[in-house]
DNA sequence: AGCAAATACTTGAGTCTGGCAAGTATCGGT
DNA sequence: ACCGATACTTGCCAGACTCAAGTATTTGCT
């Protein structure tokens, strides 16, 4: 079929379609940006799943802890864990349902909303990448990516 | 146009510079692949740090397990861990330096050339926000991300 | 009503990541 | 020959994550 040296096709990337080679720039910001992310989070004593979840919750609108595992892509099991050291800090209440006691919704304290208002910062800092861009070129990226975003949600 | 009270403010985020609201989009169309890719590459037995550990590897070139953990970011220890693993599946060997017989180098094996590349094709694979888009807006967003990465390398 | 199946969460066991501190081996310079 | 750096390893601990099993509650079927 395809016929080249290993070593070629390991190391280039020639001849792939401009998604693919869109997609290989965006890994690479992505990986930069876990380093600050990470260390800036640490410095508010959160890991990133803990400022994840944190991000996820809505500060009006209690939301049950399946839904959020859904949202978080990850066992249920795992929700409880990180509940768990949320509500020790203080971040955030289970609060059982009305409707079907089955479930408990998480609902952000106070310090919880002002705790997720510093991630949202630290989360919508533009990494060095993005920043080192014109004018032009940042306000086309947001126009691109924010189309792509509306494709996710349909 | 739009109207808010200020208490709306702080979650939402209207009114920010292009570069911080394409940072939004950046940052959630990156989480929509942290599912997708983590899920594949589970599929081969990897995990996200030992698969990253392989993209980083050149076939050709033996990398000290120092530089792999500057690489990753992470503490030396961590590495030894992540070798261990990769070593016990036969996919990389550590070689003792000639120059410098503290360090140890880190190689893959036919089989981990091969699974790198398995690796490669699910990173490299667009996900659907980028997928979505029209030919032109995946070109214009190769540019501009091009354009970003090589400002990372300045 | 009554009972089985489904659902929401928790718990326990196990693996992997990731950081810190201490230990061993090797290297470099004096 | 020695001291201090450097490269890796080990041990310890917390957190994320998964799976399987367990409890409570609800829903659907008869």
């Amino acid at each position: 079929m395809f016929k080249y040296h290993v070593a070629e096709m390991a190391t280039t990337t020639r001849r792939v379609s401009p998604a693919h080679e869109a997609q290989r720039f965006f890994f690479e910001i992505g990986m930069d940006q876990r380093g600050r992310v990470g260390a800036n989070l640490a410095e508010l004593g959160l890991t990133f799943s803990q400022a994840h979840a944190l991000r996820l919750l809505d500060p009006e609108l209690p939301l049950p802890m399946s839904s959020l595992a859904e949202r978080l892509f990850c066992d249920a099991s795992n929700v409880t864990g990180i509940a768990d050291r949320l509500e020790a800090r203080g971040l955030v209440e289970r609060r059982t349902a009305e409707a079907d006691r089955r479930v408990k919704a998480l609902t952000l304290t106070d310090d919880g909303v002002a705790l997720r208002d510093r991630v949202l910062a630290i989360m919508n800092e533009p990494p060095a990448a993005i920043a080192a861009l014109s004018a032009a070129d940042q306000r086309t990226l947001r126009d691109v990516l924010g189309r792509a975003v509306e494709h996710l949600r349909a």
